[in-house]
DNA sequence: ATCTGTGGCGCG
DNA sequence: AAAGCGCGCCACAGAT
């Protein structure tokens, strides 16, 4: 085996990129010396196509070499969003990345398979299984551990380096299998999507999201205190069914539902589960105190000492793991820690706090997936209340209950008219929806009916969507990305589940598709006017971006006018709102 | 000592 | 009081 060739000057890549400038893509990926960005660096590029590869070494070459690579070409990489991480912490806003043409094998991959059996069965999404399925090729990943914490390149043999151009090789000949498949299933504009969102998420992760960390802290006791005030409570609702211990306190663990619900039993309270709505239907004290005691424990320990430590030891900031398509809808999900779940009241988020003459603009879409529905169906209620820019749960319940409705004058319907806009809508039955409002089923019953009379189309739209899903075996978004249905039953998930899934992906999916559509649309914009902007949370619906206070207005406008411009890229008929609040720290949307 | 599944609950 | 959908994290329980 001979030993390849490792370029260290721009002017050889130049020439090799030429060489290969015919073809429709390039492959690229990186091995780097370990998986932090603050930490760790790329140590080597490797780039071309299925025949022709090149590897680069990482440290030798500036920005113009990142430029010269992506130059509006499509590059495609397996997990982009790692890797553009990594090339972004090393070469600067200079290599360009944030307008970047990215497609990525990874996701197309996930797009393919949402929902098939071979999702379910394949091992996993990594280069690995896809270059054995697409290309007969095997590949030792055990080889890249040989990179994570050498200094240079020098320590790699020449077995590395082949197999490091073997992933390129590996990730070209996947992309270009999976093309066609793609075109075959109508998920060439999701892909596109996926590919063009990935700087995005590149980039939440790379910033991260600034915290004060001692201001938490300062919340977290604040909430161990009302805990521990809730334990008292406990002790004493408790204390003639349960054993003390040498303080006086319960020796019960409140955290073990069967404990629970035993001691609850011994006061006489039947209740089936120490869910809190159970728990508060019984009406006692006692089931009260559990319930408020662990909405604290909840608090302590969720967002307690394991969150914070989070923070990252060089930047201070949260760096959490997006993962781009975290759910079969098509939405994110985020880990380590989530900051899509952190609690809505002001206590934690106000820890949210932009760095010194920074401030972070908030932006979410209003009412997105009722808008979403309304395109849809094309309900004319729903329809002509967003074009004339009413309020939807108001002029829902003018219509239900045949008398002029808004938020101030008759605030209880409007509730009721939310909860049936919300839940009906995915399939919620009577007994629910009676849960929800606190009414008898009966009455529950009844509203339902009149919801369906009044909005006929809703009703159709959604059992078209259930029909769908069963006849043709998938459901899908605005943008075309697809749930297949046919291999569901297989996770023993019910009929009736099964329909409210296939209700609620075309809604919550295609509310995800703009998202990302508007993250994509925004780095390439803040790139392009030259902003110092930096997106550092997206929870769903809502975009959060810090910036230095001297672009607050500009990046603020950016901020809606890109959400609105991606909203209008699917819904043609709906209009579509957004709500942008500028302020040091983060606030509630 | 770890692993896995479950119930519960934070968010959209 | 198993059912409106989608996540991730915590603690427990039962297992290895």
């Amino acid at each position: 085996m001979s030993e390849p060739e490792v370029l260290r000057e721009l002017g050889p890549l130049e020439a090799f990129l030429a060489s290969v400038s015919d073809a429709p893509f390039l492959a690229l990926d990186t091995e780097t010396s370990g998986l932090d960005p603050h930490k760790d660096r790329v140590l080597l590029l490797q780039v071309g196509t299925a025949t022709r590869q090149v590897l680069v070494d990482a440290a030798a070459v500036g920005p113009e070499a990142i430029r010269a690579i992506f130059d509006d070409r499509l590059i495609v990489m397996h997990n982009a969003s790692f890797d553009l991480k990594m090339l972004m912490a090393t070469y600067g806003d200079a290599a360009g990345l944030r307008s970047a043409r990215v497609g990525d094998s990874q996701t197309c991959e996930q797009l393919l398979r949402n929902g098939r059996r071979s999702d379910v069965v394949m091992q996993g999404y990594s280069l690995k299984a896809l270059a054995e399925r697409y290309a007969g090729m095997e590949l030792d990943k055990s080889i890249r551990q040989g990179f994570y914490g050498i200094q240079s390149l020098s320590e790699l043999s020449s077995t590395e380096l082949h197999y490091a151009l073997r992933d390129v090789e590996a990730t070209w000949k996947v992309f270009a299998s999976q093309l066609p498949e793609l075109e075959r299933d109508g998920l060439t504009r999701v892909a596109g999507i996926e590919g063009a969102a990935a700087p995005a998420f590149a980039e939440l992760e790379l910033t991260g999201f600034p915290v004060d960390v001692d201001a938490w802290g300062s919340r977290l006791a604040e909430a161990r205190g009302r805990s521990e005030s809730t334990r008292r409570a406990l002790d004493w609702e408790f204390r003639e069914v349960a054993d003390r211990d040498l303080f006086g306190g319960s020796t019960l663990n409140f955290d073990s539902d069967e404990e629970v619900l035993e001691a609850l039993g011994r006061l006489g309270i039947r209740v089936q589960s120490t869910r809190r709505d159970a728990l508060m239907a019984t009406g006692h004290p006692a089931a009260a105190a559990v319930a408020a005691h662990r909405e604290q424990q909840k608090i302590v320990s969720t967002y307690g000492e394991s969150f914070i430590a989070l923070a990252h030891e060089v930047t201070g900031r949260l760096h959490p793991r997006f993962k781009a398509i975290g759910a079969q809808t098509g939405r994110s999900a985020c880990s380590e820690p989530n900051l899509q779940n952190i609690p809505s009241d002001s206590s934690f988020r106000s820890c949210f706090r932009a760095a010194e003459g920074r401030v972070l603009v908030t932006a979410d879409y209003a009412g997105a997936e009722l808008r979403i529905l309304a395109e849809m169906s094309e309900d004319p209620v729903f329809s002509r209340a967003f074009m004339d820019g009413l309020d939807l749960h108001a002029a829902v319940a003018s219509r239900l209950f045949g008398r002029r409705v808004d938020k101030e004058s008759e605030p209880e319907l409007r509730a009721r008219a939310k909860a049936i806009n919300f839940g009906l809508a995915y399939g919620m039955g009577a007994g629910g929806l009676a849960a929800q409002l606190g009414i008898p089923e009966r009455e529950a019953e009844q509203l339902m009916q009149a919801h369906f009379r009044a909005f006929p189309r809703i009703r159709a739209f959604l059992e078209d969507a259930a029909r769908q899903a069963l006849r043709r075996g998938f459901g899908e978004t605005m943008a075309g990305r697809k749930l297949w249905f046919t291999d569901m039953r297989r996770d023993g998930r019910d009929e009736g589940t099964l329909t409210r899934i296939a209700k609620n992906m075309p809604i919550q999916g295609t509310n995800a598709d703009i998202t990302k559509i508007a993250l994509a649309r925004l780095v390439r914009a803040f790139a392009r006017e030259g902003l110092k902007a930096r997106l550092v949370n997206m929870v769903h619906d809502e975009i959060v971006v810090e910036l230095p206070e001297a672009e607050g207005e500009a990046g603020a406008e950016i901020l809606r006018k890109e959400m609105i411009a991606a909203g209008a890229a699917l819904l043609r008929k709906t209009p579509v709102e957004v709500d942008v609040m500028t302020s040091p720290s983060w606030t509630k949307g």
